[in-house]
DNA sequence: ACATACTTGCTATCCAGCAAGCAAGCCAAC
DNA sequence: GTTGGCTTGCTTGCTGGATAGCAAGTATGT
């Protein structure tokens, strides 16, 4: 009984809802802009309770930052996963994958805005980024392999990696500043599935522009 | 005599100053947390005198952006009159438009990482934007004439546009982050060059693809 | 003399972090 | 099996530091 009346005590609920809040808020408006309080209050605890859970801001930050960055280098491994279960052929595979992390951004811009507030301060909550590092060295170990690409630092591969993901980060960031500016909805679902097939496109030519190259 | 003691009257110049570090603040640490007295003290001006000039803090952002959307216009606008005056294949005319924009972004980081700030927020400073959609437009403008590519919004011309903003921005915001994390270096002006290189061979390779699936 | 450029003192506000308090679950002893 | 004490989740009051904006002052050029 009284399973769940409304007063009870559940710390990892807790944990969790401040976690999911303090993510969106200091993706929405910043670090300095977020105040633990709004966190509080966002999340359905008071005030106090997110520095009771995280100590500082700044370990809560830390906390968000670190859960974001791991989820996005499981995502990573399971599209590798993915990729190499099935057989398909080299360009199917390009192909899934920058479909595959076209969607996997858009439905988590929270991710992107975060590591792009990130990368704008130059990191001032320095940590030392390994899973950062590591997803994106397992992307390149991917690309370089399954599309046998020079895989040298700032090699084809490196490179195409490179471009792959700005062009699936920019319309997350930009959907409603840069993106209409120039002409191109990305409002409804729609416009982003033609968006997404603009860059796969784009990245399926010059992918082939680098192997005739290399012949 | 006294041409310039020290402690000489100069509204201009101190106005300048004060938009300088206040860009240079802004973009680098974000609004709220930048202070107008930081602000004083890097255009070498007393705690009080940004409020003096600009009456209020938010009034200071407006008009660092303001400038700098002039100042990318203006960008835009002498760069098309260059491509139009003298005579160039249509491929010439991409190839040195993405070239000198990816260099125009990289001489000006600040721009880059002010405008990004901005979509980031939402645009919370909220203006009318017109000098940012007027930049936007006469680019897609030249980019659907000089290449002959459907100019309608969300047409060929506008996502290509877009696919040259997003490549020639990221590596101004991620250079020190993601760059090096996909083993890609942007530390040396000759590893820019390359992946300048890069970019421009993704995007006439992706052009030549467009005029393939029109025909 | 007067206006304008600029500075300094002040105040109200906000917020992070701490410390004290309250209450809910748990467990042991009786 | 209930009573009392202990731990832990969570809240609230408080304090010191930072800062935006204003108001009053000082200096400089005309």
């Amino acid at each position: 009984m009284a399973a769940s009346r409304e007063r009870e005590r559940h710390p990892e609920r807790s944990r969790a809802a401040i976690l999911d809040a303090a993510e969106q808020l200091f993706a929405e408006h910043g670090y300095e802009a977020t105040s633990l309080a709004e966190v509080g209050l966002r999340a359905g605890v008071s005030r106090g309770t997110p520095g009771y859970f995280f100590g500082a801001k700044s370990e809560l930050y830390r906390a968000v930052l670190d859960r974001c960055f791991e989820d996005v280098r499981d995502a990573v491994r399971g599209g590798r996963e993915r990729a190499q279960s099935g057989s398909h052929t080299t360009e199917a595979i390009l192909q899934g994958a920058v479909s595959d992390y076209f969607d996997f951004l858009s439905a988590r811009p929270n991710f992107v805005r975060l590591i792009e507030r990130e990368a704008l301060s130059g990191g001032a909550v320095q940590r030392d980024g390994a899973p950062r590092l590591s997803a994106g060295q397992e992307a390149l170990g991917a690309i370089a392999a399954e599309l046998g690409l020079d895989p040298t630092p700032s090699g084809d591969a490196a490179q195409l990696l490179l471009s792959i993901i700005s062009l699936c980060w920019f319309p997350v960031v930009h959907a409603a500043t840069v993106a209409p500016a120039v002409g191109v909805d990305l409002g409804s679902s729609g416009a982003l599935a033609l968006r997404k097939q603009h860059v796969i496109s784009l990245v399926m030519h010059g992918l082939r522009g680098l192997y005739a190259e290399q012949r």
